[in-house]
Formats: structure tokens, C-alpha cells, sequence
RNA sequence: UGACCUAUAGUGUAAUGGUAGCACAACAGAUUCUGACUCUGUUUGUCUAGGUUCGAAUCCUGGUAGGUCAACCA
């Protein structure tokens, strides 16, 4: 289907199918979206695909006046706060989105929704209730049994208007009363039978103070909300779509013109994550981890220290798509993205994690030669550094093998590597303590083959990475695996809870061997450890003034992996 | 024993009654001063049974499987 208007885009997922629909049919002129978090909580990879869809639409529609808006739903007192609203604007940001001047919040609307409740009230469509939340539920039947109607259902407008104005003032307990929409008790759907839409609650709000006491819940206050800010198209997750015919009621009850639509989608899972609100507070609250920002939470916060950038999450965000079937995304396909992203601009650094000292018996002493070396391969305008070698220098321990395997093409008694950058060497002896453990390597090098080629043309199949022992900076690196063992949250036994499945292993520390031009490095600095894999310098630790680097992802290893086998 | 939603390669997602594509993953090969990257190639798919139609992933009916719903949470 091509739009025969230019500035509509061609849709590239079921919801731009009906935004283009709703274009072409002319039932609308424009495309106004909105992100609603609560500030209740950090925001996660979960959040970020919401962001990126109802923020990328308003991107996508910009010619015909596209926007979208951020909205704090702010309607549970008890639950919100300062910290989270903070921590949310930030994130958003980061993502590379922004919301102009249209940051909004459900509170904003309080006195509105206040009016369209008397209304509601005065239309004989809501009514205060004074049942009890045991009483309630009975009321309110099962899935499969109908309800039956609450005693109060049938109060006197003129009650029901004294009553919510008595519950405004301050004079009811908390759980006394509460205001429900009049809808229907045997309705199938039970998001119909008589909802609350307004409760006592007689906690500080993070903005409205104690000004109020009564708050509009979720399902009353969002329709409103929207119709509030001229939305169209009202982006949700799947578990809303049951609420839709009650968002639609409360606009209809109060006969409001241009209507926004409910649209929902299936919110993201991914492999090895746990993505629940509940439980990344458990984590922080436990201390299972450093914070909401530490590098392995999916937290938004968590990927940005981890080293993410906002462009591979929402290349990410775009690969996974956007449908209404529960999926379950490979995580791999995040570090893909960001693979894909760092391979073309990070920086090259060599780096060792498990040393292994190799002495070269033919080199001078005191000799320093200062080796050129290009920053990445991938890009020549990334230019070069000089990188100094010695005498000794570390490779890495599993670089050398004793008894080599088939197809090892590494470093091992009487083979020659090249040592990436400088010289070709050759093993000529293996030193070992008392246990029989390898501690050093005595090697030869070739003085021709400077720079890692050789006039003879002869060919190496083995590239080391090395640094000097002379030059070597030590450093910490943390090497980052999932969190939990389990692949899907559905593998979790019956019985069993997700808790016991913490892996020990997913923050390993490493004192590793660095080359000296990472100490110019900056907080969040992204750069390759040749064969590592990406790493970013953290931006709230280092140790004795030297980088701490977090492990982004490793680099696709095929040897590794066929060694598994 | 209810209502609503969903079902396309291993995973995710396109195809809007007209050639089942794409990405990731996997596998094979080429290349390589990172066993990375890159390049080439390969394998694997419309849940099921009917129906409508010249023609169905798409529309209809039944079945199966999964999900959501019984907060004065969002």
C-alpha cells in the first residue's frame, strides 16, 4: 500500500499500518503519541523499546505534525517518587529522544479529573461504595461466574456527589469508600464490573503534596490524560488490551469528541534477563548487585555503564520489531547491535587478563623499541599510536600450549607467532616451577621481521597480543555474565523460584596487563582489547587513579567454540 | 466452566487474496597482522482439520497450543 501523500511514511509495523490507515481515511490529520512511565522504579531494555516506538512514530510522522509526548502517570502516591521522575527524564534523554516542552504528568490533571468525576456522578454513571475489599471481590464474581450488584449501586446522585466530596475533604478513612464507575456487575470482561476510579489515599504526593486525598486510578485517569494532551494513538503492552473497553468507556460516559485509540503490543523479553519491576528493587534493595546502574541490570542506566550506546539500543529496538505475539528475544541480538557499532569506531588496544611472561633471550636488556600501531583496522583515519616493547614481555596464558592440538596455531615449543605489530618469535624453551607449572617462555625473535611482516615472505598463522612488562599498567577489569543461569524465565521449574538461580560467576574481576596509552582513557571511553571483546571504562569506579573497564561483550570467538565441542 | 488476544525457519519479524522475504543464530568455504571483521554459499518455516476462491500465511468454521483478566497497582 503506497501513500500517495509524501510526508506519510511507508508503515513498518502493525501500528504505523493503522496510523497510515487512519491518515489516509482522513479520520486523522495527525500523529500524537506519548511514553507513560510511573515513576516508580529505573527504567529497563523494556521501556527502551516503548520509548523508541512511540518517540520513533512521532519521528516517522514529523510531516504530518508528529509528536510525542513524556508523561509521568504519577496516580499511587504511595509508590512514586522524585528520584525515579529524575532518573527516567535522564534515560530518556540518553536514548537520544526528546519531549520539547510536553513533559507531563497524571497530576497535572487532578482537578480535571476531579470535574469529570462529578459529572460521571451526575450522569448517574459512578457511584461511592463502602464495601469492604473482601466484600468487593466476592461482589465482583470469578472469570467464569457473573458478579452482583454492590448495595450501594443505586445512592442518590445527591448522596453520591456528598459522599465524594466528604472522601475529598479528608473525612473518610482510607479504605471506606471509594468511587466506582456504574458499567455492568455481569459483564465477561471484569474490568467492567463496576471499577474503582477513585480511592482515599493519605499519602504525600512526590508533586501535589497533601493537597489531595482522593487519587484517580490507572484506568480513569489515563483515557483522560490522553484526551488531555490531544493523543491519537495511545501505544500500550499487551496485558492493557483486556482495560481497552474501559478505556473507552470512561471517554464515551463523558461524551469527550476526538478520541485517542488504544493500541497495544507485546512487551519485550529477552533471554537470560529478568525484566520484572519487583524484582530488579529485589536486586538493588539485596544488594545481589552494586545498584540500578550496575553493568549487568537491564536497566537503561545499567547498559549505559555497562557501555552501550543510545544507538545500539535503538538499533536494537528497531531489529526486534513490534507485534502482539509473546516473543522471546536472543539476547544476542543486543550484542550484535552493539558489536556492529563498536567494530567500526572503537578503538584497538592490546590487553592481557591471565599473563604468561615471555622473555626474548636474543633482545638487549635494557633495549626499548617503539612500535607503531593502528588504531583500528576497520578505519585508517583513526591513525596510529606507539606502543612500547621490551625484553619481557606478557602474553596471554592461553596463547601458548605445551602440547599443541591439532590446528593450534599459537605459540608452543619450537613454533613461531607473530606478536601483533612487532616481531615474529619463536619458543625455544619452557620454564617451570617446582609443581611443573609453566611460569615463563624463553623465545628468539626475528630482527627482519619488524612491524610483524617478514622479507622471506614466510608465513605465521598465529598473531599474539602482548605488552611490555617494563610499561605494563595494571588494572581492573570486570568481565560481566547473565545474571541468571536460566535461558527463559518459563525454564524456572515448577516449584522453584528465579531467585535460586543466581549465577555466582556474572561479575569476575581481573587484575589484567594493560598497554600504558589506556591510562589517557575517559569514562566511558569504549575501546577493543584485541580478541577480549569491547570494553568501556566505567563511570563511577577506578582504582588507585588507574581505569576500571567493564566487559561490553566479547568479540565471536569460533576457535572457542569449537574447542566446546 | 467465561471473555479477550495470539500462532510464519532455532529466535525475532515482513508479506494487507497473487513468486513466503529480511535480520540474528547455525553450517560450509574464501580472506585475514584480531581464530574478530568482511565476502560467498547452504540448511531450516506458514500450528491442525475442513471451507470459500481461478488462487489462502492472509477470509470463514472447528480443533490444538500459548498469553491476559478476579488490586481501592500501573
Amino acid at each position: 500500500m503506497t501513500s500517495s501523500n509524501p510526508a506519510i511514511p511507508e508503515p513498518s509495523n502493525f501500528i504505523e499500518n493503522i496510523i497510515v490507515s487512519d491518515l489516509q481515511s482522513g479520520k486523522r490529520t495527525t500523529v500524537h503519541t506519548r511514553f507513560p512511565p510511573e515513576p516508580n522504579g529505573y527504567l529497563h531494555i523494556g521501556h527502551a523499546k516503548s520509548i523508541c516506538l512511540n518517540f520513533g512514530i512521532a519521528k516517522r510522522f514529523a510531516g504530518v505534525g508528529g509528536q510525542c509526548n513524556l508523561r509521568f502517570d504519577d496516580t499511587n502516591p504511595a509508590k512514586e517518587d522524585q528520584e525515579y521522575v529524575d532518573s527516567i527524564q535522564e534515560d530518556v534523554h540518553w536514548l537520544g529522544f526528546d519531549w520539547d516542552d510536553r513533559c507531563f504528568y497524571a497530576s497535572d490533571y487532578y482537578d480535571k479529573c476531579y470535574e469529570f468525576a462529578i459529572q460521571l456522578i451526575q450522569k448517574g454513571k459512578a457511584y461511592v461504595c463502602e464495601l469492604t475489599g473482601d466484600q468487593v471481590s466476592e461482589y465482583r464474581g470469578t472469570p467464569t461466574a457473573p458478579g452482583k450488584p454492590s448495595p450501594w449501586r443505586d445512592r442518590s446522585v445527591e448522596e453520591n456527589l456528598e459522599l465524594f466530596a466528604k472522601m475529598t475533604r479528608g473525612e473518610v478513612e482510607e479504605g471506606r469508600m471509594f468511587l466506582r464507575a456504574k458499567i455492568d456487575m455481569a459483564s465477561p470482561n471484569m474490568n467492567l464490573r463496576d471499577p474503582a476510579i477513585y480511592r482515599i489515599k493519605k499519602a504525600e504526593h512526590h508533586r501535589t503534596g497533601a493537597k489531595w486525598v482522593v487519587y484517580p486510578m490507572y484506568d480513569y485517569a489515563h483515557p483522560l490524560g490522553d484526551w488531555m494532551e490531544g493523543i491519537t494513538h495511545s501505544i500500550c503492552t499487551l496485558e492493557f488490551e483486556v482495560h481497552r473497553p474501559l478505556y473507552d468507556w470512561v471517554l464515551e460516559a463523558l461524551e469527550l469528541p476526538h478520541r485517542p485509540q488504544q493500541i497495544e503490543f507485546a512487551r519485550l523479553n529477552l533471554t537470560y534477563t529478568v525484566m520484572s519491576k519487583r524484582m530488579l528493587l529485589e536486586l538493588v534493595q539485596n544488594k545481589i548487585v552494586m545498584g540500578w546502574d550496575d553493568p549487568r541490570m537491564p536497566t537503561i542506566s545499567g547498559l549505559r555503564r555497562r557501555g552501550y550506546t543510545p544507538s545500539s539500543i535503538r538499533s536494537f529496538a528497531e531489529k526486534i520489531g513490534v507485534a502482539k505475539a509473546d516473543s522471546v528475544v536472543d539476547i544476542n541480538l543486543l550484542y550484535f547491535c552493539i558489536r556492529e557499532e563498536l567494530n567500526a569506531v572503537a578503538p584497538r588496544r592490546m590487553g592481557v587478563l591471565d599473563p604468561l611472561k615471555v622473555v626474548i633471550a636474543n633482545w638487549p636488556a635494557d633495549k626499548v623499541d617503539m612500535i607503531e600501531a593502528d588504531n583500528n583496522p576497520e578505519d585508517p583515519t583513526m591513525g596510529k599510536r606507539m606502543i612500547p616493547f621490551g625484553r619481557e614481555i606478557w602474553i596471554e596464558r592461553d596463547d601458548f600450549m605445551e602440547v599443541p592440538v591439532k590446528k593450534y596455531f599459537r605459540l608452543a615449543p619450537g613454533a613461531e607467532v607473530r606478536l601483533k605489530h612487532a616481531y615474529y618469535i619463536t619458543c625455544k624453551e619452557v620454564v617451570k616451577d617446582a609443581q611443573g607449572n609453566v611460569v615463563e617462555l624463553r623465545c628468539e625473535y626475528d630482527p627482519e621481521s619488524r612491524g610483524g611482516g617478514s622479507p622471506d615472505g614466510r608465513k605465521v598463522k598465529g598473531t599474539l597480543h602482548w605488552v611490555s612488562v617494563a610499561h605494563a599498567l595494571e588494572a581492573e577489569v570486570r568481565l560481566f555474565d547473565h545474571l541468571f543461569s536460566f535461558e527463559n524465565l518459563s525454564d524456572v521449574p515448577e516449584g522453584h523460584d528465579y531467585k535460586e538461580f543466581y549465577n555466582p560467576n556474572s561479575l569476575v574481576r581481573k587484575q589484567a596487563k594493560l598497554e600504558p596509552s589506556v591510562k589517557e582513557l575517559k569514562p566511558f571511553d569504549r575501546i577493543q582489547f584485541l580478541r577480549h571483546g569491547y570494553f568501556c571504562v566505567d563511570s563511577r569506579d577506578s582504582k588507585d587513579g588507574a581505569p576500571v573497564f567493564n566487559r561490553i561483550v566479547e568479540l565471536k570467538d569460533s576457535w572457542a567454540k569449537e574447542q566446546k565441542k
